[in-house]
DNA sequence: CTCCTCTCCTGGATTACATCA
DNA sequence: ATTGATGTAATCCAGGAGAGG
């Protein structure tokens, strides 16, 4: 992907270098840097590329993160690492209080797997994500969120698809809200892989204690989500490179109107021998006969609109001796 | 080897519902 | 109590990839 600007008679030029890996090879759940290349001039030093961290990163959240009470159960695999059925009582903080849910025979209609899953002691933990957030502990409607928990339960249950449920009920499609505890898991389960195989959407609708398909779409809507909101970011970056590099439009405009108003003014520069610029043809910077250093076209044009004095150009091979061409490169 | 069909998965768009101010 | 805004679970659809005939 590539993006240019032309900014009136200096056209510049940048890149939006698309560097960014395929998400399910990174590490990171989120996965997309743009890195935008300008002109170290014309890039905002203060304008890193934005990558979006959508984890919680606050130490309030991570010391409440149920990551420190859960396993990803691929990570404990991966690492050899004893599975969630050696972890202490006290660890197993989501277990909730409420309305156990016996697993449904044949549920897992989604995959065959379930029935054979090589995770499947996970099972021997299954935790009871059942309870909603509103009776997990702040009070409120506890009483009715516990109903409304156990509608939306059993509804969910039993039926993949949810949409024959739902035709037999002659009810309109019920929306399960998962829990603060269950969404928190998710998260932590997204930001090691952002999409699923089938195995671990299995064990992780295991261990959630929902059905595979929710899983699935959980983590559907969740790549939504991340992607809507690095575009925002992307647009709110690129929207400041644009601001930086129109600033910077105006900015060389207007000196080049003081140069051309500084050369209609003084017409007969050319016939006083006060300065004499010279320009090397190959690289095309100039300098001065007076000052060799003083080859930087800012610092000539700002020696050209502060100071009045009548400035020669010359082209580079007649002042040979004034600068020799390896000096500069 | 190529083509076709089927299945599965995914992204995008949209809907429907729950929650909150 | 009502309502509009917002968040999000769920659905629908199209397209790509892989397997198998």
């Amino acid at each position: 992907m590539e993006l240019a600007l032309s900014l009136g008679e200096a056209p510049k030029s940048f890149t939006l270098l698309d560097n960014t890996p395929k998400l399910s090879n990174s590490k990171d759940p989120v996965g997309f840097c743009i890195a935008l290349g300008a002109s170290d001039e014309t890039r905002a030093s203060s304008d890193p590329p934005v990558q979006l961290e959508l984890l919680p990163s606050t130490p309030v959240l991570r010391s409440q993160h149920p990551s420190s009470h859960l396993r990803i159960p691929w990570l404990t695999d991966a690492l050899g690492l004893e599975r969630m059925t050696s972890e202490p009582p006290a660890a197993r903080a989501l277990d909730v209080n409420s309305f156990p849910v016996a697993p449904v025979p044949g549920e897992d209609g989604d995959d065959g797997a379930a029935l054979s899953s090589p995770n499947s002691a996970v099972s021997s933990f299954q935790m009871d994500f059942c309870l909603r957030n509103g009776n997990s502990g702040n009070g409120g409607d506890g009483a009715a969120a516990m109903m409304r928990n156990r509608r939306d339960v059993e509804g969910a249950e039993g039926n993949d698809r949810g949409t024959s449920d739902d035709d037999e009920n002659g009810s309109t499609r019920k929306k399960l809200r998962l829990s603060k505890e269950q969404s928190a898991f998710l998260e932590e389960s997204f930001k090691e892989h952002t999409t699923l195989n089938p195995k671990q959407k299995v064990a992780l609708a295991k261990q959630l204690n929902l059905r595979p398909r929710q899983v699935e779409v959980w983590f559907q809507n969740r790549r939504a989500r991340t992607k809507l909101k690095q575009t925002e970011v992307d647009c709110e970056y690129l929207k400041r490179c644009c601001d930086t590099l129109t600033e910077e439009n105006r900015r060389l405009q207007k000196e080049l109107q003081e140069l051309r108003a500084l050369k209609t003014s003084q017409p007969f520069y050319m016939q006083l021998p006060a300065t004499t610029l010279t320009m090397c043809p190959s690289c095309e910077r100039v300098a001065t006969n007076t000052a060799a250093n003083n080859n930087d076209a800012s610092q000539i044009a700002s020696a050209l609109s502060l100071s009045n004095k009548p400035t020669r150009i010359l082209p580079f091979p007649n002042t040979q001796q004034a600068h020799p061409p390896p000096a500069h490169q």
